[in-house]
DNA sequence: AAAGCGATTAACCAAACAGTTAAACTATAC
DNA sequence: GTATAGTTTAACTGTTTGGTTAATCGCTTT
């Protein structure tokens, strides 16, 4: 526990800086703390990044570079659109077990500093509508399924896998449950957001 | 200018302190700001509000006070389950178009402190579910309405209208809309977001 | 063994910040 | 007009915070 230093220290801040920032967040988020959080001294903090905005970047990356790759692969994979529909909503539920905080994160200081998006969007692994319009479009005048814009039905997407988790203090309230029930009812959702979304667009 | 002071101060504070509060959180937001915004003293708004939690509670609960009868409507008044997911639809977006940053913040804030809900819950104009839930059981028990929980179906209606206001700059990145076309896609969203609601449900 | 060098620390600094104080201003009542 | 009470301000205070500095530690090289 004493000796092994050096190398790991750097992921060993940045874990520390992750868990800190995803859950005060920028503002709320102390140095010291994450300092404290990772055993070592504020001093190295600074050594290692030089400024709580760098740290702070260094975070938000690493942060998005977990949610892309969720989304590129709904977009991306050459399954039909009820399958693409079908494995995200089940996945999305594990993957948040996972990162309870992530996804409230990014839209937080996405919120806070909206120009942020332009230095991502550069990266080419950045989720792109392409490939799912083109394939939406052809299952439209196919006649699978109802007319509907991709970017609607993608914004239906995210919005009913993504904001259960984003709003959940608010939810819980209004639905009377406690965090066991509530997990319960997200757990229902793996199946439950599926169908509610291919019965809306699947033609009869 | 100068003469309107004394009564309305205490309106001009608060008016203040909505604006910085609801843009930058509370962590993020700076008395000396507020002060600057309502044209005041910094002093003064501890002569109305005695500390940064307490001025910040008073727009909490003032924002919440807005947003909770939009919900109630829905909930609690007599039309059918269908008129109530188009009513609520096409009003929502005028509502946020009025007051953009309100979602947001409740739902920041109530992230960054869960605790502060039950105070909100003790208030009797609180949204409850139980006559929505009533109504819902038995348009699906006469056929009308396919199986889904109350429970469910108020969280997929919250989550298609709210999550793409909450999101917004992730979406538009995603879209690769600006703020103009993303205000259309809003637009369209007024009837879009009912019958996508609306054909999952309804049975056929 | 000592020179060299990256890693780490304790102590420090200046700026930012929430909150206080005591005085000044303004209106109304006597 | 002056006493009174509520309102507003300038100046101040104590603390928190991000960031710096200079010294020390520990390892490798020679």
């Amino acid at each position: 526990m004493a000796k092994s230093k050096n190398k790991n220290t750097e992921a060993q801040i940045l874990n520390a800086a992750k868990q800190i920032f995803q859950t005060k967040g920028m503002d709320g988020a102390r140095m010291q703390e994450i300092a404290d959080k990772a055993g070592i001294n504020k001093a190295l903090l600074h050594y290692y990044y030089r400024n709580k905005q760098l740290l702070f970047e260094a975070v938000f990356k690493n942060a998005f570079s977990l949610l892309a790759p969720q989304l590129s692969a709904v977009l991306n994979d050459d399954s039909s659109i009820e399958n693409k529909i079908k494995n995200f909503t089940s996945n999305y539920v594990s993957f948040i077990i996972k990162h309870p905080y992530l996804p409230n994160f990014i839209i937080q200081e996405l919120n806070r500093n909206p120009e942020f998006i332009l230095k991502l969007k550069e990266n080419k692994d950045f989720p792109n509508l392409e490939k799912f319009k083109i394939q939406l479009t052809k299952d439209v005048s196919d006649g699978i399924i109802k007319p509907i814009s991709a970017e609607q039905l993608f914004i239906n997407i995210l919005a009913l896998n993504i904001f259960p988790f984003v709003a959940k203090p608010l939810i819980m309230a209004f639905t009377n449950t406690n965090n066991k029930s509530y997990n319960r009812l997200m757990e229902n959702r793996k199946t439950e957001v599926s169908n509610f979304i291919i019965n809306s667009i699947k033609h009869t």
